[in-house]
RNA sequence: GGCCCCAUCGUCUAGCGGUUAGGAUCCAUGGUUUUCAUCCAUGUUACAGGAGUUCAAUUCUCCUUGGGGUCACCA
């Protein structure tokens, strides 16, 4: 069975790189019918929030994608790193190096003033005299000191690395006796049973020290999938520092989560010409040999075309629901399919589906002065008047339909284009030129209240 | 700097030796619409450069250039 995982260090929120590396990795996991785990990476203490473990959780349940089994916590895993930690010293894999920071300092200037790699130059690894007073000592594992390892990558294909170019006798455990990350992720991708790893590409370059911590501990190795990075627009790698990356801004900004994930999953991942994903087909058809090697580039339009696409084609009910969350209730509202017929197509996000619903259910409170100039001209205010005077005068008005009809009449009765009142209509009842229906909007609005609006505007022309 | 990865329209991408290099987005134009938006149609824009291999390279190889990642007692 295919087990993956996501394992984020709870640093902060979770971001839109992260996320997708997760959708990625939950997706693979189901494809295949098995299971997708979490694991929060907090040893480092300083650095770690409940908090953001939390917010994790969170992103996870609204874009509607669940983990199996328990949460795991590196943090609560200590006494499994220590015992394997003993056992590599037992076999003689690992020992202890007793240089000291300065000692190592002083090398890594050398080096690099001799213009060669940094790299620990091995001396405790055999040794066997008295141990120097007063240094607590880092455990370092023994790696290869020669030879090429091969990282078979589902995504990237075989990429080698010299051992004499990139190892060194990494430390797998500190002074203080914490484990370091090389050392446990190894563990527990393995111990908890991870057989397919898929993470960012800013992995490759460790997965070598991790292959020889499998090694060492006679653990079989997972597949690996080395997703590549997404960019911000400069080209660098997506930091905290652009923008909106925290996952949970995206539904602040009124973006629904299925066009949210419909973004990332076509951002590095393709299936021919397809831009439309559901969650049912990204779970029959997602496979990560599709994925692209090159990273992409983050850029907001193709996400807010596709947020309009599934708000336009959402049916009402639901719309209305998730509508609640911006503030607009319209689940029980009487108008409420015309209400959403004629504003869900001229909204990239729901939140600006709900400035919309705003704007029309409230009264102008000012006119834009250039659209005054354009729509009062000639005999507006005659034409509007005569309009008025019709929908005073009658008594059922509950449809669009109703409203035109009576439009109609007034032109036709005063001989003039539809230009003529929907204009100054127009202004009257939004304040500006542009917007959706004027007899949706009066159907919406009610017959009092376009009355009372076409008279706001008449005081204001005749001032 | 060492090592590793990457390179098709501005952006997301298809392509897997022979194509008028396709789609999407964006932008522009036209149509529909009383307006705006939607929708429809049309259009502009790409194989980083140089050597090979081959009858034939966007596609395979190498080099250059460019971009990115990584080199901790962080994860």
């Amino acid at each position: 069975m295919t087990v993956t995982r996501f394992a984020p260090s709870p640093t902060g929120y979770l971001h839109i790189g992260g996320l997708r590396t997760a959708l990625f990795s939950y997706l693979w996991a189901k494809v295949n019918g098995g299971k997708f785990v979490l694991r929060i990476e907090d040893t480092d203490e300083k650095r770690n929030s409940k908090e953001a473990a939390q917010a994790i959780v969170d992103a996870f349940a609204w874009l509607g994608f669940e983990h199996d089994g328990e949460i795991t916590y590196q943090s609560q895993r200590k006494e499994i790193y220590a015992k394997y930690v003993q056992q590599l010293l037992d076999e003689g894999k690992a020992y202890k190096c007793y240089m000291s920071r300065e000692e190592l300092d002083e090398i890594r200037e050398q080096q690099e003033a001799n213009n060669e790699r940094r790299r620990y130059n091995g001396k405790y690894r055999n040794f066997e005299g008295t141990p120097p007073e007063g240094v607590e000592p880092v455990i370092r594992i023994k790696a290869p000191e020669s030879g090429t390892i091969v990282v078979h990558d589902g995504i990237k294909g075989d990429v080698s690395f010299e051992a004499q170019d990139i190892l060194d006798d990494f430390i797998i455990a500190r002074s203080d006796g914490a484990a370091t990350y090389n050392f446990v992720v190894a563990i527990d991708d393995a111990l908890m049973g991870i057989n397919e790893v898929v993470r960012g590409d800013d992995h490759l370059s460790n997965t070598p020290k991790q292959m020889i911590v499998y090694e060492a501990l006679g653990f079989d190795l997972p597949k690996f999938y080395h997703v590549p990075m997404i960019h911000n627009e400069n080209g660098k790698k997506l930091s905290k520092r652009d923008g909106a990356t925290d996952v949970m801004e995206y539904k602040a900004m009124g973006y629904t989560p299925e066009s949210l994930l419909n973004f990332l999953v076509r951002l590095g991942w393709s299936h021919g010409d397809q831009e439309i994903f559901s969650m049912d087909e990204m779970l029959k058809l997602f496979n990560p040999k599709d994925i692209n090697k090159s990273a992409s580039i983050y850029n907001t339009e193709k996400l807010n075309w596709l947020s309009a696409h599934y708000i336009k084609n959402m049916p009402n009910d639901d719309l209305a629901v998730l509508l609640e969350e911006y503030g607009i209730m319209l689940t029980s509202h009487d108008k409420k399919e015309i209400v959403l017929d004629a504003l869900k197509e001229r909204a990239k996000t729901l939140k600006e589906l709900a400035d919309l619903v705003n704007e029309v259910l409230t009264a102008p409170i000012e006119y834009e002065e250039k659209a005054m100039k354009k729509a009062f001209k000639g005999n507006a205010l005659e034409v509007l008047t005569a309009f008025a005077d019709k929908v005073n005068a009658s008594i059922e008005l509950h449809l669009p339909s109703d409203y035109h009809t009576l439009m109609e009449a007034t032109i036709t009765e005063l001989e003039v284009g539809f230009g003529k009142i929907g204009q100054p209509l127009r202004v009257a009842l939004l304040g500006k030129l542009s917007g959706p229906g004027l007899d949706d909007v009066m159907a919406i609005i009610g017959k009092d209240e376009t009355l009372l609006r076409i008279e706001n505007l008449k005081k204001v022309v005749e001032e």
